[in-house]
RNA sequence: UGGGGUGUAGCCAAGCGGUAAGGCAAUGGACUCUGACUCCAUCAUCCCUAGGUUCGAAUCCUAGCACCCCAGCCA
């Protein structure tokens, strides 16, 4: 079979979309033998969903035909990077499951490179040095219909040039007051092209290089020039950088160096949160949420301690697509991507998150069981496990309605239920505190309808879970709720959007005892009520918090 | 009112001149010792609008309309 083939088999392994589409192109024409991408983060935050769709799609990309996709920390602006974020990016990125081998680079590393042929452009008269001030350099850009100014200092000679750039080098400058621009067109209808930036002073220390430079490269003129050092073929970036693709080009052909080509994407937009850095790290500082990895953020450190499954993420992102429509998916995509996920991985247990005193009256004082679990029910090769039984029992307080309403299935007075792996019960009565509320409910059982006894196969109406409450072990779980109230959060005034009640903690939950084993970042799925994971962070051994991850679909809520 | 983009179901999304894939959501039903899972069925005479070309248009042309991005020494 024709590589080609092999190639294109291989491709079809993903969904459709038009960057798959040029790429299959360009590999049937020869544009190019193999591809090259990369996945590009500015270290001044920690990854979040979003990246994971950019990850997905440059590493997929390079798995899929066959190449390679490297990760590259855009470290150009040292004023908001920090090592700290370094780490973080690195451990995400590794944590979904992909590899960069050789190929972990830095923007910095191309410093002396990227230096040595700015000075080129100013030999070529096409770079300049600026003394306008930042305000001054505003007021002379002009504005989206009206052309700017050209600064008074845009025809200095070369030998000028070149003599200043090398003080700004040297540090003969304090920050701020001169700029290396690219002298391109002041009238131009696209404001990128409005003679940018390349250098600017910044005298603060590097997370990679130290103190080795005093002037930076802005993105515009770093980006494109290290995609051309590394042999990138496609660089996949989001859509707002559309506008600076002429400016990405123009800089490659004045350079005369390898050219790689420039596509956008529409960035991920999720409901009912927030996506930028700027937003995710003012919920940081502002203490809004416990830090970056708080379980309700929608980095990837928070979705993995809120228990998503580095699987579930890359379905996810296999699921929405790549276009370039600004659009907005649906939390339900991404939580039915958990749920998939851990409906065949998560082992069951049984956990009584809010929990009602249940008396078994007819069960013997001092007698206590063992019934036998599954662990999963579809999947005997993960076998069983016992669970204590005994009189008093915990049953969930949701699972009892003294005046039942229409349609309930579970526990009412006289009305019968199963206990799961145990026994059908029948409610007898329930005992109440000097207000009113039920403290307790009474109930009778019966010996033969153990399962896989005589009488089992009898129907009821409902199967409820339930903890022993003298073998029970005693957990604090966590409940979590969406960050923001409206669907689709934008303006200035995000933050009054918050939701208040996005965490839920709860102290009195009750689970069976083999959950006291449980390790950091296991994850469960507590029947009839959601899939949980231990909190990597709080828990100690011993003392498992649990962290819920996503519900149970619940059709009976609606 | 300058430039660059995008418009296919509630939300995504295939489709590339031959008669609207798929996923999520929703609805109805079957099954069930998880109201879970699984399974079955329904869900765009129509592709932003209006004209035009064509035997034939979501796909080509023309004119509109709506929405998004751009005026950091951020990326």
């Amino acid at each position: 079979m024709a590589p080609e083939n092999h190639i294109t088999e291989t491709a079809a392994a993903g969904s459709a979309n038009f960057l798959r589409n040029i790429i299959q192109d360009d590999l049937a024409s020869g544009k190019h033998a193999s591809i090259v991408t990369r996945f590009p983060p500015e270290p001044n935050g920690y990854l979040h969903i979003g990246h994971a769709k950019s990850i997905c799609l440059n590493f997929g990309l390079a798995r899929d035909f066959g190449g390679e996709c490297h990760l590259r920390l855009d470290d150009t602006n040292p004023a908001r990077e920090d090592q700290e974020y370094i780490d973080s990016i690195k451990g995400s990125v590794r944590w979904l499951g992909f590899d960069w081998g050789e190929h972990l680079h830095h923007a910095s590393d191309y410093f002396p490179q990227l230096y040595q042929w700015a000075e080129e452009l100013v030999g070529k008269g096409v770079a300049y040095v600026d003394d306008l001030t930042a305000e001054e350099m505003r007021a002379y850009r002009g504005t989206l219909t009206e052309a700017g100014k050209e600064s008074p200092y845009r025809n200095r000679s070369v030998e000028e040039n070149l003599e200043l750039f090398r003080r700004m080098r040297a540090g003969d400058f304090p920050d701020g007051s001169r700029v290396l621009r690219a002298k391109i067109d002041m009238a131009s209808p696209n404001m990128n092209l409005r003679d940018p930036v390349m250098y600017r002073i910044v005298h603060e220390p590097h997370p990679h290089t130290g103190d080795a430079w005093c002037i930076y490269p802005m993105y515009d003129y770093a980006h494109g020039q290290s995609d051309s050092i590394e042999g990138i073929t496609h660089s996949i970036c989001t859509l707002e950088f559309e506008d600076h693709r002429p400016l990405y080009d123009w800089f490659l052909d004045q350079l005369c160096v390898y050219h790689p080509r420039q596509y956008e994407f529409a960035r991920l937009n999720l409901t009912y949160t927030v996506m930028s850095k700027r937003k995710l790290l003012q919920l940081v500082r502002d203490g809004d949420v416990t830090g970056w990895d708080d379980p309700r953020m929608p980095t990837l450190d928070g979705l993995r301690r809120r228990g998503y499954t580095p699987d579930s993420i890359r379905a996810f992102c296999e699921q929405i697509g790549v276009g370039r429509n600004g659009s907005w998916i649906e939390m339900s995509v991404l939580e039915e991507c958990v749920r998939s996920d851990l409906n065949v991985a998560a082992p069951r247990a049984m956990a009584v998150l809010r929990p009602l005193r249940l008396i078994v009256e007819n069960y013997p004082e001092e007698l206590a069981e063992e019934f036998s679990a599954a662990n999963h029910p579809q999947r005997p090769e993960l076998g069983v496990r016992s669970i204590p039984f005994c009189r008093e029992l915990y049953m969930e307080r949701d699972d009892f309605m003294e005046v039942p309403v229409k349609g309930f299935k579970r526990l009412a007075p006289g009305s019968e239920v199963r206990l799961r792996y145990a026994f059908i019960i029948r409610c007898t009565g329930v005992e109440k505190d000097e207000s009113g509320v039920v403290t307790a409910v009474r109930c009778s059982y019966d010996r033969e309808t153990l399962t896989g006894g005589p009488a089992a196969d009898r129907k009821v109406k409902g199967v409820i879970h339930w903890v022993s409450a003298r073998h029970g072990i005693q957990a604090d779980v966590r409940l979590y709720d969406r960050l923001i109230t409206v669907s689709n959060p934008s303006g200035d005034d995000w933050k009054s959007l918050l939701n208040p009640d996005s965490t839920e903690f709860l102290t009195g939950a009750v689970m069976e005892p083999s959950l006291a084993a449980a390790r950091p970042e296991e994850r469960f799925q507590f029947e009839r009520q959601g899939y949980f994971c231990v909190d990597g962070k709080d828990s100690l051994p011993g003392k498992p918090v649990f962290n819920r991850t996503v519900t149970l679909r619940d059709s009976w809520a609606k």
